[in-house]
DNA sequence: CGCTCAGTTGAGTCATTTCAAACGTTGTGG
DNA sequence: CCACAACGTTTGAAATGACTCAACTGAGCG
C-alpha cells in the first residue's frame, strides 16, 4: 500500500465524479493533467475564515477538511466533511460561501485546485462543468440529510448514521477496509459535526461499544454489525449517489444499505 | 394590491436571480415567456413523495412550499422553505433529490416548470443556466445556515433567526410590510422547521410576545424591535445574497442587518 | 350550532448539558 | 530513556432545556 499519493487521490475523485456523470476520456485526461502542488496542514489549521474569500477548492489526499461555521459565543457547527479523493469547496466556484470556513480537521494533505482553473476546465470540458455542478449538489443532499440527523434524531441514532455515511465514503475511496476504517477525528470533533457535547459522545460510544454494535479506538471505527448499525441508524445510503450511474432499479432500504456493506461484514 | 398574480412571482423571481447573476433583456424576456400554467394546492398536498422522482421546479405564486424528509418514527423535518417569487426543486434539475418530498406547507398556488423546460432555457441561455445554477447553490447556504441553527442554537434564537430569515426573504419579494409580514405556518410546522415540538414552539413564542420583541398573531408576524430581535436571532443576512451583485464591500454583522431592516422598523 | 383544527397551558419526565476531576497516550526535550 | 507537557478520553453528579402527555380554549367552517 504505501503512502497514499495525490494521484490516487485523484483518480478516486474521477471515479466519484463517474458515479453520478458520465465523463469521456478527454474529460477525464483534462482533469488528470490538472497541477498539483501538495499542500500540508496541521490539524485544525485554517484554510479559509469564515469572513474571508476563497480561491480555491482542495482535493484531500489524506486527513479530513471540514466546513465550519459557528454562532458568536464561539459553538462550532462542523456542516460538511471531506474525506480522501473528494473535493472541498467546490461550490465557491460558482457561488462563494460567506459565513463559513474551511479548516484541516486532523493533520492532512491536499492539493489546492484555483476556482479560475476549473471554470477553465469547465468552460473546455461541458461534461466536466456538470459534474462539478452535480458534485457541488450532491454536498447540499447530505447537508439535507445532516439536518435532519441533527434535527430529528437522538444521540445514539445520530453517531450510528453519521458513521455509517462516513463507511461508505470511506470505502467509495477505497479507504475502508471489510469491517472497519480510520477516521481522523477526535470525540469532541464528532461533537461539534453532530451538534453533541463531547462528554455525550464519549458516553453514546461507550453504549455502541457496550451493544457490541461499533467500537472506536484510536479514531479507527470498527462496525461488528453493519445491518443492527445499520437499522439503529435507520441508515439508508441513496442519497450518497455512489454506486449508480443514472436512476437505476427502485430498492429496499435494507437491501441497499446491506449491499454496500463492506464485503464479509455480514 | 389584489391578488398576486403570477407574472408578478415571476417578475420577483427574476429580480431575485439578477440579485447574484447578471441577466441580459434577452435572458429575462426569455424567461418572462416561460408558460405559466398554475396550480392550486390545499394545504399540506404533496408534490412529490419522498420516494417518487420529481419532473418539475415550482415557482410560488402564493402560499409556502416545503421540502420535507423524515425519520422511520415519522419525525418531519422542513429543510428548506420556498416563499412566493421564490422556486423550490431547481436542484433537481441537475441532481434528482433522493429521500425527500415536496410538499405545499399551507394552501398555495404555484406554476410547474418542468426540468426539461429549464434544461432547455440553460441550454439556449448560458447566463440563465449560471443563474439557476446559483439559486441550487443559495438554497444550499441557506440550509448550512438552518444546520447551525438546529444544531447549536437555542429555542429562543432558533424561532428568532427563522423569522428574522423569512422577513428578509418576505420583503424581497415584495411581501413584507415595514413591520410584518404573513407566515402561513401553523406552530407544528415551525416546529417541524426548527426541530422543536409545536408545545416548546408555542411557549417560545409566548416569551418573546412577553418581551415585545415579536409577536405572532394569526399567522402575522410583528417584529417589535429588529435590532433586538436580530441580536437575539445573532442574524447576519449576507448569507441570503440579496441587494448584492457581486461581492461589495466588506460590512459589519451590524451594520448589514440594520440596513437590511423594513424601513421604519427602527 | 356543532365539528374540526390550531393554539394554549400545566405537571412530570427525560435526554443532553454543564462542571469538575481523573486518567491515558503521545510527543518532546533534557 | 525518563519526565513532563499537552491533549484526548473517561467518569460522576447536578442542572436544565426541551419533550411528553393530557386537558382545555378559541377560531373558522359548513
Amino acid at each position: 500500500m504505501g503512502v497514499p499519493d495525490t494521484q490516487q487521490a485523484l483518480s478516486a475523485f474521477i471515479t466519484r465524479l463517474r458515479g453520478h456523470s458520465p465523463l469521456d476520456d478527454g474529460d477525464c485526461r483534462a482533469l488528470m493533467a490538472l497541477p498539483l502542488r501538495e499542500i500540508a496542514l496541521t490539524a485544525r489549521q485554517a484554510l479559509v475564515r469564515p469572513t474571508q474569500k476563497s480561491t480555491h477548492a482542495w482535493l484531500v489526499i489524506e486527513g479530513l477538511i471540514g466546513r465550519i461555521s459557528q454562532t458568536d459565543d464561539g459553538l462550532r457547527q462542523i456542516q460538511a466533511l471531506s474525506a480522501p479523493g473528494e473535493i472541498a469547496n467546490v461550490a465557491a466556484m460558482m457561488l462563494p460561501a460567506r459565513l463559513c470556513g474551511f479548516e484541516a480537521v486532523t493533520r492532512s494533505r491536499v492539493v489546492a485546485i484555483s476556482h479560475d482553473a476549473l471554470r477553465g476546465l469547465a468552460a473546455d470540458h461541458p461534461a466536466i462543468a456538470g459534474a462539478l455542478m452535480r458534485e457541488a449538489l450532491l454536498v447540499k443532499e447530505i447537508l439535507a440529510q445532516w439536518l435532519l440527523n441533527i434535527g430529528r434524531r437522538e444521540a445514539r441514532a445520530k453517531v450510528t448514521h453519521f458513521l455509517c455515511e462516513m463507511a461508505v465514503r470511506y470505502q467509495a475511496a477505497n479507504r475502508g477496509g471489510a469491517t472497519s476504517f480510520v477516521l481522523p477525528m477526535t470525540q469532541e470533533q464528532l461533537g461539534e459535526a453532530l451538534a453533541l457535547t463531547p462528554v455525550h459522545i464519549n458516553r453514546t460510544l461507550k453504549a455502541l461499544r457496550e451493544e457490541k454494535l461499533v467500537e472506536v479506538v484510536r479514531h479507527e471505527v470498527r462496525l461488528f454489525d453493519w445491518p443492527a448499525v445499520v437499522a439503529a441508524a435507520e441508515f439508508d445510503p441513496s442519497y450518497l449517489r455512489l454506486a449508480e450511474q443514472e436512476e437505476g432499479v427502485a430498492r429496499s432500504t435494507a437491501s441497499a444499505a446491506t449491499r454496500i456493506a463492506p464485503a464479509g461484514a455480514r
